[in-house]
RNA sequence: GCGGUAGUGGUGAAGUGGUUAACACAUCGGUUUGUGGAUCCGACACGCGUGGGUUCGAUUCCCACCUACCGCCCCA
């Protein structure tokens, strides 16, 4: 084995690429559904593009971020997320101008790359499915958002999911926040582990994430964000409540719910599922936000937005371990056996033409024995097999087969080409096929 | 970046410091000069992740590297 694929990354075979398909088509019918459109933009974008938006300090810019210098010497970096670029292109584009009715959602798929140690659901290369909505600050585009997460994965046939909310309230009940954490913090400061001591300075609110036991213990008792919310930021948040209890949408409120980047503000949400698949207990499947500052740190006006991203790879594990049935969408229709090096030049022609008419056709090409082709007809699952020898060829005919029952009838060669539909219905009154 | 486990054919796997590296599945061929899902027979690793080293001799021992998996960090 001489060459491998890059550390990280994976090879998406037919089989798996088949399911993948599936998945992107759903989610392309879902969207369009909520009016959402597909959006494209580059796989990477300067550097700064994500590190002023991530928080210069943060582990994803420092150490996560798969950057590097092209020959015109710019630091670049391959997209470590999908909304960074989406509202570069959105400022860069324009699309916040009056001709565009607001709001403007857009969605993305597609490879994400972050510099990190693989582990199984989580590679250098991985794929996501985005959504973004520009131009409102209402509740309700928060509550679509939210409601559009959970609808696509029970499209994809996943149970068992959980929508967890909380609100970060806006730049001043965030900041309130945080200097009320550090006032409660602090004196546990020796108590606390390593890493939570270096992150109670970095960013505080991720101590309320910490996986340390101990440091749990002490979060407990911290003060909660949503005592912190101002006038404005309660509102926005009671009324998100409000809007999903009107549509029946089950909810838990999680207050230690936090965010890695710093772009988050109100209404922050992930669903769960509790799957063995994916690690021990609740783990998240979809996360997304509102990010009311965003715009505008990238050049843009003042222009609020809420999005959400969700794992492609992790999705894949997900439907495997739920069992989920991926429809068959490449049914072989006809398997054309070529008996003697003679036939082989009508068995193509019938290809084609069968091919040419909307079925899905194919034959051997390997010169192989009638047994051999008939067993690979019955592998591919062909529902027909269309059999021509030296005797057929010269009576200008073939033996069409139905393999499921397995009957057989000999049919003239120019009702095959004329249309295989009529052959069908004729001879096995078969109206199903294709 | 840190810690742990592992790496044998298309797949799952057994195995040993020394003549031909089990077994099973898959594949291909034959049994049936032209018809599938069964049986039986046969073929199928110039080689045991890569590169060094120890040794008379290594797939088996040692080292480094690569990769995968698990945990930590982090997780947009």
């Amino acid at each position: 084995m001489r060459y491998q694929r890059p550390k990280g990354t994976a090879d998406i075979l037919p089989d798996e690429a088949k399911k993948w398909t599936y998945v992107e088509e759903t989610a392309r019918m879902l969207f369009n559904d909520y009016r959402y459109q597909e959006i494209r933009t580059p796989m990477f974008e300067n550097f700064d593009v994500f590190s002023r938006t991530s928080g210069d300090t943060s582990d994803i810019v420092t150490k996560e971020m798969y950057d590097f210098k092209d020959k015109g010497d710019r630091h670049m970096s391959l997209r470590p997320e999908g909304t960074a670029g989406v509202v570069r292109a959105f400022v860069e584009n324009k699309l916040y101008g009056p001709e565009h009715p607001r709001p403007i959602k857009v969605f993305y798929m597609g490879s994400m790359f972050r510099y990190e140690r693989p582990q199984s659901g989580r590679q250098r290369e991985f794929h996501q499915i985005g959504v973004e909505a520009f131009g409102s600050n209402e509740p309700e585009l928060d509550v679509e958002v939210m409601a559009m997460g959970m609808d696509l994965l029970s499209h994809f046939g996943l149970s068992g999911l959980k929508l967890t909310i909380n609100s970060l309230g806006d730049q001043a009940s965030r900041a309130a926040y945080r200097q009320a954490l550090i006032d409660y913090l602090d004196p546990h400061f020796d108590e606390l582990s390593e890493d939570s001591k270096v992150r109670l300075h970095k960013n505080p609110l991720r101590v309320l994430d910490s996986k340390d036991k101990h440091d749990q213990e002490i979060v407990k008792g911290a003060p909660s964000i949503l005592d912190y919310l101002n006038e404005d930021s309660k509102k926005h948040f009671d009324q998100v409540k409000h809007l999903l209890d009107a549509l029946k949408i089950p909810y838990v409120i999680d207050p230690d719910m936090v965010r890695g980047l710093d772009y988050y503000t109100h209404t922050i949400f992930e669903i769960m599922v509790d799957s063995k698949a994916l690690g021990e207990g609740y783990t998240t499947i979809c996360a997304g936000g509102r990010y009311n500052g965003l715009v505008e740190q990238l050049g843009g006006p003042e222009m609020p937005g809420i999005g959400f991203g969700l794992g492609m790879e992790r999705l894949m594990v997900l439907m495997e371990a739920q069992k989920v049935k991926f429809p068959v969408l490449d049914q072989l229709d006809a398997y054309v056996v070529g008996i003697g090096e003679q036939t082989s030049l009508e068995t193509l022609q019938i290809v084609q033409s069968l091919r040419s008419d909307g079925f899905a056709a194919d034959r051997d090409y390997l010169d192989r024995k009638p047994k051999a082709q008939f067993k690979t007809a019955n592998k591919l699952n062909a529902q027909f097999t269309i059999t021509i020898g030296e005797s057929e060829l010269k009576a200008k005919t073939a033996n069409v087969k139905s393999m499921a029952s397995g009957k057989e009838v000999t049919v003239p060669i120019s009702e095959i080409l004329q249309d295989f539909d009529t052959v069908l219905t004729k001879y096995f009154n078969d109206k199903e096929i294709d």
